[in-house]
DNA sequence: ACAAAAGTGTTATTAGTACACCCATGA
DNA sequence: TCATGGGTGTACTAATAACACTTTTGT
């Protein structure tokens, strides 16, 4: 493995990324259990090139774990509090961890540019579940869907950033028709609605969201889907920007 | 004047602030002329210190500018191209600005990080123009209360910024109640009106918009304002949280 | 024919807009 | 008493929520 190029990045900076995703009703992010602690968990996270724009190091970042380009994400706030690393109980396990994973790539340097004062931008990405394939970074001993209710606690401030990040995205799914980027290509009325019920933790009126939903008019009718289920097939759906 | 100690601040991390204000019912913003170009405007901006949080920083910007504590800002949205301040026009410009204005204190490498790549965190802040007594920072010549339809063409990207706060300033006027933050203690019905006017460049219904605000149960009446005119009397308002 | 769930229609409630009118004020 | 602008009530419209019902499917 090579050696940790720090100087390439941007210091003080990194991202950590939300990602969203929607399997068996259920609301779910992946998160990272880190290569250097006992049971230490994370949100995916990077570092800024200082040849890249931060949504290109965002997508770079999402790229790296999940195989997939083209993620529809957003930047939703900046954590900048002068102690969420410093601080945190977290810090002193990490620097431990670095060291005795390797510490001929882990020096002193890269400990201290690793473990020092971070400003972190948050973004939130959408992705169809069944299109990933996760695949660890670098710092990650293995990633994991989890349900957002059904969460470690994560190092730092990590468990904020989620609940900020739901709010944002409970606050855009509405309005900037983005929840499509959660479901696969074609879906059911029905599967609309449970991700809607799953994301807002509350229930909807079939019909009413049914009219709500087309009169958006974003959405293509294709043909019955039979399950074969003893009840009325219903309508596939498809996205049509 | 002390020398610029670059040690104590993050490195390309900087906060641009564009300050709301409200005045002769027209939104105005304050901007800033360098000292170290001939012509050259700038949003009132800063770096964050190493030992201080991104919202204590902002507020300081703020405070050095306006001479008042607990304004209310909010940070919107993070700026971060790597070709922003790089490739931008300006930065030839600003070299040599700081080179003739005092090369003993911007040395080489101090001019270096300041015209290194910045990601930046756009803040937007409200404020009652009456109470603000501004005085220059370290950087700015001059600083000016300008209406938000004539605004001078700006270093790097600080037009679209200004453009992104004003989105998100409409996106939360009537969502978090913060427009009271731009009016004096006490304000008559017509003024909170004017204000959002302003703000949403459209006017609206006389009696619908007193319904809706008085329907928020936020304002407090207080006495009627007898300003001599002959008309009936105004009541006044004033923001009770 | 029946159970299960999809899909549609119709009414009721609420929020938002438009219109008309009355009121206080000082010349 | 008049012009001016403040203030209020009512009717209209659109958006949302609630309720009732019909249709399709496989056993």
């Amino acid at each position: 493995m090579k050696e940790f190029n720090l100087e390439q990045y941007l210091p003080h900076l990194s991202i950590d990324c939300v990602i969203f995703g929607y399997e068996g009703k259920e609301l779910k992010i992946l998160i990272s259990k880190s290569k250097f602690g006992d049971n230490l968990w994370a949100l995916p996270g990077g570092y800024i090139k200082k040849t890249e724009s931060i949504d290109n190091a965002a997508s770079r970042i999402l790229f790296e774990r999940t195989d997939l380009k083209n993620i529809y994400l957003e930047q939703f706030r900046v954590f900048g509090s002068e102690t969420r690393i410093i601080q945190s109980s977290f810090n002193e396990t990490m620097r431990a961890g670095y060291r005795q994973y390797d510490s001929n790539r882990f020096t002193d340097e890269v400990i201290s540019w690793l473990t020092d004062r971070f400003v972190c931008i948050g973004y939130y990405a959408l992705v169809d579940i069944q299109k990933v394939t996760t695949q660890t970074g670098e710092f990650d001993q293995l990633l994991e869907w989890r349900n957002i209710h059904d969460l470690p606690v994560m190092m730092h401030d990590h468990n904020d950033i989620v609940l900020e990040a739901l709010t944002a995205l409970r606050l855009n799914l509405d309005s900037k028709l983005i929840g499509f980027n959660l479901l696969p290509e074609v879906f059911t009325m029905r599967e609309i609605q449970e991700l809607y019920e799953a994301v807002y933790e509350r229930s909807f009126a079939i019909n009413n969201f049914q009219k709500k939903i087309l009169d958006l008019k974003v959405l293509e009718r294709l043909e019955k889907k039979f399950t074969g289920a003893q009840n009325k097939a219903p309508y596939l759906y498809r996205f049509a920007k």
